[in-house]
DNA sequence: CCTACCGATCGGTAGG
DNA sequence: CCTACCGATCGGTAGG
């Protein structure tokens, strides 16, 4: 997915744009505020960013971009394990940074008023699923899962998984993350792996 | 809950103020805007609220009264149906306002940058969470459900809520709240109910 | 990329 | 509640 070539300049303008949605949030987010923390002035984002929603759709970009590294299922594993992986990803221990989430929750809430980022948002969401429906799909050939429909199943994780990080930023709510892993766990135990046979 | 006493006035420039973030988003919302939906002067909203903040975080408590109408549990029911329409009225069949999740993503998102938000939003998650632990408490001592933590599995199934909801806007996945209502369901299902016995 | 600047709009107030 | 207005800041541009 994604990794849109970016100049040297363009990454600086990303990286100033994440600490200052950070530090301000979506709603107080300004070109000047972004320009202050490049050390640069309006007029340098200006150049190479036509409006500031230009801006920002490239920033939505940047931020999903930086989500691929971190959830990758090696296709070696057996589903039962690579499908606990993707999940492990989805939901982890440590959050990555702080500020990322907070960041993120305020662009997903732009998403009914921004075309653009709801579409990103959609191709992201449709590309997570269908690594989990693969997962999910090879365990019922398998054996391991009963024959549930690969999607539904798939798309139920992801549910728990973005409700997960919803109460997580909302709430501050530093346990969240954990218990919708334990709920993800829960489901895969109660509703997908076939029951005691043999 | 709430029902804060307000004022006719006040009452209208909650309302104002609902069509304005509904329209423009919260980053877009401007006390002109919602002066504009009033159709009276800036001046006339800061009679009522002096700094913009105030006047949100009102709205915000107008917004979160507006829920407790349709979130009711008839303590007359026994706890598997009582769940069941706690769980039908967090996710709807039909929303109930088109706009109204649209603001309140918008409201959430808000709460990481600011503390009055937030402290309303954990303040209504621990009530509503309070109503499904109990049903689900009930059940257990009835013998309908096992013997889980309720709170515990109360969490999970906001979880699945606020999961749904996330994706019906973020997504503007029209299934997305259906989907989760089975999800809820499976998870009733799989995790709480008791395993056939006798 | 910068300086300097544009018109528009921001949240909020004074005086009535 | 309104009119009229405040200083500050907004996104964006011209000229270099």
């Amino acid at each position: 997915m994604g990794d849109s070539e970016r100049s040297e300049p363009e990454e600086e303008i990303m990286e100033a744009t994440y600490e200052a949605l950070c530090e301000h949030g979506y709603a107080d987010l300004t070109v000047q505020r972004i320009a202050t923390k490049l050390e640069k002035s309006t007029a340098a984002i200006h150049y190479h960013y036509d409006t500031k929603d230009e801006l920002l759709v490239a920033f939505l970009e940047y931020l999903l971009d930086g989500m691929d590294e971190w959830l990758k299922a090696d296709d070696e594993d057996a589903p039962r394990e690579r499908l606990s992986s993707l999940l492990d990803s989805l939901l982890p221990e440590e959050p990555h940074d702080e500020g990322f989430t907070v960041a993120m929750t305020d662009m997903r809430a732009q998403a009914p008023h921004n075309e653009a980022f709801r579409e990103q948002f959609v191709e992201r969401d449709a590309y997570t699923l269908d690594l989990l429906a693969a997962a999910i799909e090879d365990g019922i050939e398998e054996g391991t899962f009963r024959e549930v429909e690969p999607r539904g199943a798939a798309r139920s994780l992801l549910t728990i998984a973005d409700g997960g990080w919803s109460r997580y930023v909302v709430l501050d709510d530093d346990d969240a993350l954990v218990r919708a892993r334990g709920t993800a766990r829960e489901y895969v135990e109660g509703s997908l792996e076939a029951t005691t046979e043999g």
